[in-house]
RNA sequence: GCACGAGUUCCAGAGCGGUCAAAUGGGAUGGACUCAAGAUCCAUUGGCUUAGUGCCUUCGCAGGUUCGAAUCCUGCCUCGUGCACCA
């Protein structure tokens, strides 16, 4: 163990030394970019699930180079935000000092993991020199009507006091401090992301994601085909409502409004219903998100009627809790005989149910909504529900009635925080010139170092008035700052491209460094930004692409999702004490252990729980690594070592290419246990190689001990060679293995001694592959001859024991 | 409810048509070493057995395809994850 440490540190010195990891555009090479998602530096330092991460990552990042890939691995720091500016509050100091702390100690664990990661493209989004560029972002999505501000109801965390995106909502909670998130009138800045509705669904086709990564992509996005079908009142008041099911439309027994409607005032004024729809509408508007949300339907009949214009029936219009004003029209027509919904709130309020689609799964007492046949349906019944579908649609379009829609779930991206340590909205605030953006030449607006957080604000930034007084840009007379910050997910929408060219002053990047590094080849993260961070950077690539800055429009090509740390059936969190510090576990058993092991216990992609036993297991595989030069080499089974090398190093290849770390551990240890009675150089060199991307310190140092005086960080990986793959000397050599313990087994069970032991195998060829007699002699202590032949009959054939089989030998036991 | 994923021997986890009673690692049991502990090494770890390589039962459950299935197909059950009144 303690020799683990020496070496380790040994060889963090000479790759630092050496520069060994750095990353420079070279266009004859073929480049590769891997990234792990950018970290928040909080002050307990490294988790496990980041030491999981990382480790991943730079398994990957060590691999691609040995194939010769030019790779890009950098790292930095998603140092603004929420967490930081809370962690400093109560630690009493400013956010740039305890962030700086943080990143300190993120640095020193990295580097004791033994992380390959190129410093010289480290960024840090809460310095201007980043930020600068985050704004000037914000500037050239207004400038295409991409970014805009309004005054809505937004989600609003009261633990936090700011507002939060809808994919900071979790079940109506925030997912930071799990307080409710309950609804607030506030003037907000939103990036309109629904302009790439389409863009970001198709787009998922073309990258190498989890399909379960793009389900929960695609369910965010929800995108819905459909149509508006107006629907009338008496007073000829059009209620346009969307449905997915126009060939239901027969079977429409009432219509719904949201009870934000804006036609429900226009609709009850004047009538005996106002008094009991506005009792109605104040106990709605009291209930909470998550009240609101609970499956008890509630409405009311408001005393209106509307018109069907499939039919000219006149159907009830009611209002009721479930209907969403946020999602199409804000109105829909019921079919309870088809929709549960509909069905559920029809039973409650007697409403009538009428059955328009035949089907043989029709239940009693339920909703039927899949297709069938149409009946009660005039002159569309009898059609198949598909087609009766699109005979409707264009009959209700061709009359005016009705239009094609497509609708999607997904809203624009809310990016104002009402708090204090994040990227400042470069926009000012003049009585006569109205809204002025920053000109870009006066980029950064620098966040002030001071603020006072007691008093009475909307954010923490009005209170410096110094920052918040300006001249305005346009008329030159006293203006105001937008006081309000960007999220953090501003930040690290985009910092990939950063990397490629991080000290740029006069541009957010150069296009063409982009255009050799970008886009990221292997990404690695948790599955926790699903919604959030990995929408946002894609949104934010297909505007970069608009603007012309970039050739390609989706930033990450392959992704891999890590799967979580485990502790006690549970994820590792500190307010459930089932810790483990990552580096307490470096100190133990050093990095490389613990590495291996975070990389062999599980595929990348499962979670897992972790054991104290297990990364035993492969401490001492290590450490028989580590012995390797001690080995002396054998010069016996000579094909079956070297083909046995060869195909495990086209196993390991396969494995590795797809990311499937574990079982190239496993094939790795399984190809030691074979030739560390026998090795050959090749056999060495190999093992060797394919065990760095693991464990690369002791792997250094073995491999200097065997004479080698390049590092292996700059050595290739062994290519398989297919001419020297020799499958029946394999099969030959553990088809002996096999028979040998079987006499083994058989001579301790039966306690005899035996003198003379024959082994018979078929067909003879494969004598040619076994150990020799001498060395088989002397393993079973006895004398042991083998016979070969291609014909089973003519191994004595009065014996019935002598089975052999091909490629399964027979024995015969004196 | 919808979507995605998974069910293998004590545990974790390979295998994905024949050489599979099933890799690898843990654990357990026995043994070697040691005054002892730890570390290390060896053996065993489904059952039977006349133990000369045999037989039986196992890879969620039930069927099917095949000369042959843990592996392919169909149906079912269970578990995990995510979204959830999106019309």
């Amino acid at each position: 163990m303690v020799g683990f440490a020496r070496i380790e540190k040994k060889w963090q010195k000479r790759w630092r030394d050496g520069k060994v990891f750095s990353s420079r555009i070279n266009t004859k090479k073929k480049k590769f970019y891997n990234l792990e998602m950018l970290p928040y530096p909080s002050g307990t330092g490294l988790h496990t699930g980041h030491a999981r991460n990382y480790s991943i990552g730079d398994a990957i990042a060590r691999y691609k180079r040995m194939r010769g890939f030019n790779v890009i691995y950098p790292m930095g720091w998603d140092s603004f935000g929420l967490p930081s500016e809370n962690e400093a509050i109560k630690r009493g100091v400013h956010p740039t000092t305890s962030i700086k702390q943080n990143i300190t100690t993120f640095k020193k664990q990295m580097t004791a993991m033994g992380l390959s990661y190129d410093w010289d493209r480290e960024v840090s989004t809460h310095n201007p020199e980043y930020y600068h560029w985050n704004q000037w972002l914000f500037l050239k999505l207004l400038e295409n009507n991409l970014a805009y501000r309004k005054k809505t109801s937004g989600n609003w965390c009261p633990g936090c006091h700011t507002t939060l995106a809808n994919e900071d909502v979790k079940e109506g909670l925030c997912w930071r401090c799990d307080s409710e998130v309950i609804q607030k009138d506030i003037e907000q800045w939103f990036f309109r992301i629904t302009k790439f509705s389409n863009s970001l669904l198709k787009g998922l086709d073309k990258i190498n994601w989890s399909n379960h990564l793009k389900s929960l992509q695609k369910n965010w996005i929800g995108k819905s085909e459909g149509i508006e079908i107006n629907f009338k009142t008496e007073s000829g008041k059009k209620i346009p409502v969307f449905t997915t099911r126009p060939d239901t439309l027969f079977g429409c027994t009432y219509v719904v409004l949201a009870p934000e409607h804006p036609l429900i005032k226009n609709l009850i004024a004047g009538t005996k219903f106002e008094s009991k729809v506005n009792n109605f509408l104040n106990k709605l508007s009291k209930q909470n998100e998550l009240e609101r949300m609970s499956k008890d339907k509630e409405g009311l009949f408001i005393g209106k009627y509307a018109t069907n214009p499939i039919n000219g029936q006149k159907v009830p219009i009611f209002i009721a809790n479930f209907v969403l004003m946020g999602y199409g029209t804000g109105a829909i027509m019921s079919v309870p005989a088809h929709d549960s919904r509909d069905y559920d709130f029809a039973k409650k309020y007697k409403i009538p149910i009428k059955n328009v689609i035949r089907n043989k799964n029709t239940q009693k007492n339920k909703s039927y909504s899949g297709e069938g046949t149409l009946v009660n349906s005039g002159k569309y019944s009898g059609l198949i529900s598909g087609k009766a579908r699109v005979k409707i649609e264009t009959e209700l379009v061709r009359k005016g009635l009705a239009k094609k829609k497509i609708n999607y779930k997904i809203r624009d991206w809310n990016i104002s925080r009402q708090r204090y340590w994040g990227t400042p909205i470069p926009i000012i605030y003049c009585d006569s010139c109205g809204m002025v953006p920053v000109p870009e030449r006066d980029l950064p607006i620098k966040l002030p170092r001071v603020v006072d957080y007691n008093a009475p604000a909307k954010s923490p930034l009005d209170t410096n008035s110094s920052f918040v007084n300006v001249k305005c840009p346009s008329c030159n007379c006293r203006a105001k700052r937008e006081t309000d910050t960007m999220t953090t997910f501003v930040d690290s929408s985009w910092y990939y491209f950063r990397y490629c060219d991080p000290k740029n002053v006069r541009a957010i990047f150069d296009k063409n460094k982009i255009g050799y590094w970008m886009p990221v080849d292997q990404y690695i993260g948790g599955t926790e930004h699903a919604v959030g961070h990995l929408l946002y950077s894609r949104f934010i690539t297909k505007f970069l692409k608009k603007l012309g800055y970039v050739t390609f429009d989706e930033p990450f090509l392959s992704l891999l999702n890590q799967g979580m740390v485990n502790m006690g059936g549970s994820k590792m969190s500190k307010s459930k004490g089932n810790v483990i510090d990552p580096l307490d576990m470096v100190n133990k058993y050093g990095a490389d252990t613990l590495r291996t092991y975070l990389l062999f216990i599980a595929s990348p992609s499962t979670s897992f729980e972790w054991s104290d036993k297990d990364i035993k297991g492969i401490h001492k595989f290590l450490n028989k690594i580590l012995d390797l030069p001690k080995l002396k080499l054998g010069f016996r089974k000579k094909e079956y070592i070297e083909s046995l090398t060869q195909t495990k190093i086209s196993v390991c290849t396969d494995q590795f290419d797809k990311l499937e770390l574990n079982k190239v551990l496993i094939e790795l240890m399984d190809f030691y246990s074979k030739i560390e009675k026998n090795p050959s150089k090749i056999a060495l060199n190999a093992l060797i190689k394919m065990v760095y991307p693991f464990a690369p310190h002791i792997s250094e140092e073995v491999w200097e001990k065997l004479g080698n005086r390049t590092m292996l960080a700059k050595s290739s990986w062994p290519e398989p060679d297919k001419s020297k793959v020799n499958k029946k000397a394999e099969q030959s050599e553990d088809a002996i293995r096999k028979t040998v313990s079987d006499i083994k087994q058989i001579l301790r069970i039966t306690g005899r001694k035996a003198k003379q032991i024959y082994i018979y195998v078929i067909p003879p060829e494969l004598k040619n592959y076994l150990s020799s007699s001498d060395e088989l002699s002397s393993e079973l202590n006895a004398n042991v001859q083998v016979f070969a032949s291609n014909d089973v009959n003519k191994i004595d054939p009065e014996n019935k024991s002598k089975k052999a089989k091909p490629g399964k030998p027979g024995i015969y036991i004196q």
